[in-house]
DNA sequence: TCCTCTAACACTTTTGAATCGC
DNA sequence: AGCGATTCAAAAGTGTTAGAGG
């Protein structure tokens, strides 16, 4: 796949594996599928649409796996981190903060439906999350992400071996992210490139692109039915990513003058991302990203095979159990702790929120938050 | 007044059941 | 009867925009 980032991320070596893993090898790995095109959107400010009924995102996230042991199985799931601790406005034409951010909503995770399964499943071809929606609605009884909008945030993948979705709370949690899928959650597009990025390489937004002309008359439309026999598991589907994904962005767009640097940046250290993140309130108003200042080159990373076992982390699952012994009662609503991100400690002008990508301290100490998976679609 | 959110809209793509042919 | 390929209608998805609401 041509989007495959070329530039790899190679952190600490793993450390002795628990019993479980007898015959641990290696570091897992995790490559961002379409890295071309989250690049395109985030050298401009990627925006992502938050609907009170759920919105997918585009680009939707899609990676790739490697370094896991063949016939163990996996859990592999994915939540949204606050990538500061802002409120954010779109005014003249640029992003300004707009003061504190909200106290986060509950903490969702999205089990990717394949979960679980064995390592040369996952590594057999990339996982796509295409179907994950977001949501603002933070009565969702839908398993739907729910987030803030005007605030940003960045997807952040967990792996984990487990036989079933429900022992994954005792295992420990690798997790991978990826600097250029930080967006800002809005409910209408701000940034008219955004919009016409999306149109280009959306398919569904081609009725929109073509057909020209609204019709504002309000004449009803039929309520359609939820998706419940969509229930049913399209493992097809999941891996095919849509061949609008393959193309290239426009090579007008200014975001290409940055991205040509990537091969040459210096390794993404904790303190030289974007100027965004160091101090939002100056630096956001001009090229909302600063994409130019950008390293690429954690798209494919490596950790640690197993992070330490957190003892205490098995006390923060007890006070939020999942059910056990059914699996749509995995659906229900839980509300654990805020993300440590949310915390007043996290301060974006002291630490760029990457760092926990590059070192594997911050890894684990993220790992020892609960995870909840209670949603597939 | 300003900002944010919601819902309706037109159109495309995806999905899956039904049908057909071997 | 079983299987794979094809067809097609329904469902799901998209961004836009007017209007509501705080």
């Amino acid at each position: 796949m041509q989007h495959i980032s070329e530039s790899k991320l190679y952190l600490s070596m793993p450390r002795s594996p628990p019993a479980a893993d007898s015959y641990q090898q290696g570091c897992i790995r995790m490559t961002l599928e379409n890295a071309d095109l989250w690049k395109s959107f985030h050298s401009i400010g990627t925006e992502m649409i938050i609907t009170k009924h759920g919105r997918r995102m585009f680009p939707h996230c899609s990676i790739s796996l490697s370094g896991l042991q063949p016939f163990a199985n996996y859990v592999i799931m994915i939540d949204m981190v606050p990538a500061d601790s802002f409120k954010y406005k779109w005014k003249k034409e640029q992003w300004e903060v707009a003061g504190k951010s909200e106290p986060q909503p509950p903490c969702r995770t999205y089990m990717h439906p394949d979960s679980p399964a064995p390592g040369c499943h996952w590594m057999k071809q990339s996982l796509s999350f295409l179907k994950m929606k977001l949501t603002n609605n933070t009565l969702d009884q839908h398993g739907h992400i729910i987030l803030h909008s005007m605030h940003r945030y960045y997807p952040r993948f967990h792996i984990t071996q487990a036989d079933s979705p429900y022992t994954v709370r005792w295992g420990p949690f690798q997790n991978f992210s990826f600097p250029e899928t930080t967006f800002t959650a809005v409910t209408a597009y701000q940034n008219p490139k955004i919009t016409k990025l999306k149109i280009d390489h959306n398919p569904f937004a081609k009725g929109f692109r073509e057909g020209g002309t609204h019709s504002h008359s309000k004449r009803c439309r039929s309520n359609r039915s939820p998706p419940a026999k969509r229930a049913a598991l399209d493992r097809k589907s999941l891996c095919n990513s849509h061949p609008d994904l393959q193309r290239m962005p426009s090579p007008s767009q200014p975001a290409e003058a940055g991205k040509d640097h990537a091969s040459t940046q210096q390794p993404l250290k904790g303190g030289n991302l974007s100027a965004v993140e160091q101090d939002p309130s100056e630096s956001l108003h001009a090229e909302p990203l600063e994409l130019h200042e950008y390293d690429y080159s954690c798209e494919e990373q490596m950790v640690p095979a197993s992070v330490p076992y957190q003892p205490y982390r098995s006390l923060e699952y007890a006070r939020y159990p999942l059910p056990s012994n059914d699996v749509d009662a995995a659906h229900n609503l839980v509300h654990p702790p805020p993300h440590p991100l949310a915390t007043a400690e996290h301060n974006p002008q002291q630490h760029g929120y990457y760092h926990h990508s590059h070192h594997h301290s911050h890894a684990a100490d993220w790992s020892q938050y609960p995870l909840f998976s209670y949603s597939c679609w």
